[in-house]
DNA sequence: TTGCGTTCGTGTTTGCAGCACACTATCCTC
DNA sequence: GAGGATAGTGTGCTGCAAACACGAACGCAA
């Protein structure tokens, strides 16, 4: 048995290259979008190699921000897939992670040939990350029950509807209205402000914004070493936004004009 | 931003060491422990660096191989700790793993200087190998709540009262035992054997295997990308066994003679 | 100004599941 | 056969999740 921690050089014969790949997600049109870099006939997530004397999170938010142009996010390490065959070339292994960006943001970002996809109707991709993707959405579904990452989806000031939104399109199923709000509100997680959104149609909605609660039961939290920098509170949403509901119907987004 | 998946050579200047680390988990003596090898004065995990062909799972079952004499265990990738600053000689990130492996096979193996520590009462670690221990207990102990792990630390045959044993030296609290065996019951994952154990004092304990439930709701798991090999199930353990009872005193077992 | 469309906002009831809780049964040993 | 030890068993309470429908406030157009 080798033992790395010893002192001294002891660099295999064929070094590994070591990547990161970031799925960054946002909500646009009431769906989950991901962003996209071209690659050849494909797409590929925003990715780079690991610098020799850079974390692996700064290395997915450089990757990030290349792409995206904005690297102040919610951000945090996924998977890391080492299998031997995932680059035919040669050996790459991929600390994958995951972002969460709001949508008021969005509309600065997503330049140069990127473009935001939505997650039921993905194009092709480049090697393994169909399977990225998949594995980043079963994560964010599961987070999204035990903790608050969900406002990271939301700009600072929102409506509960918008929130219930967030819940919906991730999980994928409808919510109901009353019970969601009278969580949200057990919760303490949103305090309104004075505010109202001025709506398009309906009654003008109340504006909230975001609090973070002192973790009641910190422990229960299943990823600790996250990597957030946007420092995000582990409070437990849990049931009202875990249960069953009507599925709602995915519609596909057709892509904006002019984002291609 | 350089894109990885192109073909050709891209190394890096100075390329970056990629190793294994895996956090073993037995349950001895009813505590929970881990194995750890010694290293210099201090300990560190079973670790080795991972092969330029080799899987990163495969490495870690390597490693686990090395120190414990057995690779055929439930193994699962952890986290990738990739911190510039975690070895001082060079740039060295670590995708460490977690294992468990059963009371019964515990004998056979733990062989060169390798010894069982138990978690409560921990050595001096070797860079950051104590937090990585901490993030696998606390991954161990959610992981519990909702799939069937536990089982792993179990012989094929074990009682009721075994299994709780598990739960409780994990979570580190008391269960009850009615609602734990009724929990049991109802979620239909053990069925009974013909056979007794043959008790040092007591009365005798009806013994039962595990049985692999067709995951009811395989929606749900946080971690479908496990690289599991002996196959478990993820069922929905749940609320009867997350719940809080009376704490548990860790009783600080001490190692056994001539382990050392 | 009135009617209509749209979105916001609000309480009650019902059922289930988690939790607490204590005693009898069976074996061994002395 | 008495005592010690572990196995095994049932009920009642309570809190939480789920289902469910309608009035309120606004913009707009006729």
């Amino acid at each position: 048995m080798v033992d790395t921690n010893q002192p001294g050089p002891r660099t295999a014969t064929h070094p590994i290259r070591v990547g990161v790949d970031v799925v960054v997600f946002t909500i646009r049109d009431d769906a989950l979008h991901v962003l996209l870099a071209p690659s050849g006939t494909a797409w590929r997530l925003p990715s780079d190699l690991v610098r020799p004397d850079e974390a692996l999170d700064l290395a997915a938010r450089r990757a990030l921000a290349d792409v995206a142009g904005a690297s102040e996010v919610w951000l945090e390490q996924l998977f890391t897939f080492g299998d031997v065959e995932r680059d035919p070339q040669s050996r790459l292994i991929s600390v994958a992670h995951y972002a969460l960006v709001a949508a008021d943001v969005v509309s600065e970002i997503a330049e140069r040939d990127a473009r935001w996809w939505a997650v039921s109707t993905l194009p092709q991709l480049v090697l393994d990350h169909r399977r990225i993707i998949d594995y980043a959405l079963t994560r964010l579904r599961n987070k999204l029950s035990y903790t608050t990452v969900g406002f990271q989806l939301l700009p600072q000031r929102f409506t509960l509807s918008d929130l219930q939104r967030v819940y919906e399109v991730i999980l994928g199923r409808a919510l109901d209205k009353r019970n969601f709000r009278r969580k949200v509100e057990v919760l303490g997680i949103v305090k309104p402000t004075r505010e109202q959104r001025v709506s398009v149609s309906g009654r003008p909605a109340q504006l909230y914004r975001f609090v973070a609660t002192e973790a009641p039961e910190a422990i229960g939290a299943p990823e600790p070493l996250s990597t957030v920098t946007t420092s995000v509170q582990i409070a437990r949403i849990s049931p009202v936004l875990r249960r069953r509901g009507r599925v709602i119907p995915v519609v596909p987004v057709v892509p904006r004009e002019g984002a291609l």
